[in-house]
DNA sequence: TGGGAATATATGGGCGTCAATGGGTATATG
DNA sequence: CATATACCCATTGACGCCCATATATTCCCA
């Protein structure tokens, strides 16, 4: 499975170290599983992350955009000032940025979301209200959930 | 990591020096960590810096821009001939020029911005005040700061 | 197929190393 | 000679690496 799925709960320690679950640090490409990257979700009070490939993609896009123009500085602001990255020891632990922390409440327990190519953490009770928040949302279209759903290819 | 990203507010001390972040200086190729560029930020109060490396980029930038027109000649000048080479010491800290520190007016500590290829040097105040400027101005076309982090290959 | 062993995962904690910072002194440069 | 700056050493706190344990999962074999 290439592709972060299923969600997890898991304790932080007192020196603030989580373990990145399992079947996250398995989508990671072998070469790299120590570093992963971190940043404030853009329409949620959560933490994204994935694996470091994703960031360079990102640059690449970035770096077509005309270099003396005010999006270029603006994205780039947005995007590189606002990542951390972070390393994954031997156990399979790395530390979540204070400020990231603070920006998604997260405190004694992080939730992990698989988001498909990326995931999120959230502080656990905001998490699985949002889940539920967005099932409901979704449920109110059922056609269009259906049509997600069964669609092929 | 090959890029310069996260942010970090470090001390100058009395006698002006500054640690470039760790993580800043692994950017740097391991062949000259030495020295680095510094120059004025065209566009904003702040100062830009990377390794010597990227000067035939920001060359070929220029080179690109319409030769017969302002603008070649205004780059050009600005940005070629305000550029000052720093040595980093063997603890990892530089010297901020004076002139530099005035244009973005530094005085005791300085907030380092990656941007991806290169990072910005601002007083830091200024700086949370330029990231929250620039991350308004992307939510304002939420799509385009969506595309850019969501976007696949 | 049941039970026990080997393996993996989540978690805890000790300790050495490194990063950021401060300061003394030699050296260079005008 | 005077000022600036490079090199050396020291301190503190954070972080990485290592080892240990408990629980869960898988595997294997009788």
């Amino acid at each position: 499975m290439d592709l972060f799925v299923s969600k997890y709960i898991n304790k932080i320690d007192k020196k603030g170290r989580v373990s990145l679950p399992s079947s996250f640090r398995n989508v990671l490409p072998k070469a790299n599983r120590t570093e992963i990257i971190l940043y404030k979700s853009i329409k949620t009070p959560s933490i994204e992350g994935c694996g470091v490939g994703r960031l360079k993609e990102i640059a690449k896009r970035i770096n077509n955009l005309d270099f003396f123009s005010e999006d270029y500085d603006d994205f780039s602001t947005s995007i590189f000032s606002e990542i951390v990255t972070t390393n994954v020891d031997k156990e399979g632990r790395f530390l979540i940025p204070e400020e990231l922390k603070l920006y998604a409440g997260i405190k004694t327990e992080a939730a992990f979301f698989g988001q498909g190519h990326f995931f999120q953490m959230w502080e656990p009770k905001q998490g699985l209200k949002n889940t539920e928040d967005s099932r409901r949302r979704l449920l109110k279209e059922k056609k269009s959930l259906r049509m997600m759903l069964t669609q092929q290819k």
